[in-house]
DNA sequence: TATATTAGTGATCAATCAATAACTAATTTT
DNA sequence: AAAATTAGTTATTGATTGATCACTAATATA
């Protein structure tokens, strides 16, 4: 026994976990389907991540950083700048679709821990673009930014509940 | 035994369901929560309800109809339109917060019956109020709805999430 | 007053699942 | 090549919980 060791355990383990969240949600995610896509066993999950809510906030917490980063890389200048930034996060719905959908599984779990993981993340990205907006001289950062935001997350709604008239 | 009959136990297991679940989640909340809230034995539920399912759905499907009724009482010119659903909106968020909660919880339960249930929720404010919107005369109607929408759904989060500056 | 119906309960079960414990095999180190 | 460490497994369990079943008590009816 003993298969052959392969790459990092850990982030197989994540990635496999966040594609599984990401299609069933937190609680009909079970860390046997986890383990199962990840090609090991249930209970050497736990080696690496001490409980399920643990791995599936690291999860959230990429699909943050992913973002935040996406965002982060754009620079242009004010008249083009909120265009930029959809299309950023255009490439990413496309590029990493579940980290989209985690980020709406993630809204609505009352779980403390995991809701403030989502804070976070969500606080990050408003902060993030506010300055981007502020510092390129768009009018009124606050409300666009604000707007920005609720925009971007109907749109990843309208896709998780495949409802794309929301956003005609 | 035999308590006296109290009112309509079905709109008592209902009220209470949507109290629980609103606070809980769907996934957290037990039906013997439900119960005990409601005042009778757990397994009672059952008689009103076949499923936990179907009875969050109803709670879902109640909150849904009250926005709807909502907005649709709004009467107003053009100019005022706009201001005017967004106070009704604050409105039901004082009068009825458990409901505003229960439509977030239910953005993300991926249940399919349940998704169902808010996919047809959303779908119907978004045609009222843009049904309000057009004969009120208001430019760009399609786009003006998505924002509203946006925007309401974002409050509901910052209000779910007790996230403030995400709406400043 | 017998009978049927309605309202409700207690006991229990079958399934599910996160997490632990105890173990084995492979690899590395000395 | 022994010892120690790392990688991984199998077996199991303890708790939870939706749902069913069999029953009792109250009320209405004839």
């Amino acid at each position: 026994m003993g298969m052959p060791k392969k790459g990092n355990r850990k982030e197989e383990i994540l990635e496999a976990g966040l594609e599984v969240f990401a299609e069933l949600g937190y609680y009909n995610t079970t860390t046997a389907l986890i383990a199962e896509k990840a090609g090991i066993s249930q209970p050497y999950v736990f080696k690496f991540f001490k409980t399920k809510e643990e791995l599936f906030e690291a999860a959230l917490d990429r699909a943050y950083e992913r973002i935040v980063q996406s965002f982060q890389k754009v620079h242009t200048d004010s008249a083009h700048l909120v265009d930029a930034m959809i299309e950023a996060y255009e490439e990413l719905s496309t590029s990493h679709p579940n980290e989209i959908a985690l980020q709406v599984i993630g809204l609505s779990v009352p779980e403390a821990s995991i809701k403030e993981v989502t804070r976070r993340g969500l606080q990050r990205i408003r902060k993030d673009v506010l300055d981007q907006f502020k510092s390129a001289g768009i009018a009124n950062a606050n409300y666009e930014v604000s707007t920005f935001l609720a925009r971007g997350i109907l749109c990843n709604l309208s896709f998780f509940l495949d409802l794309p008239e929301l956003m005609k």
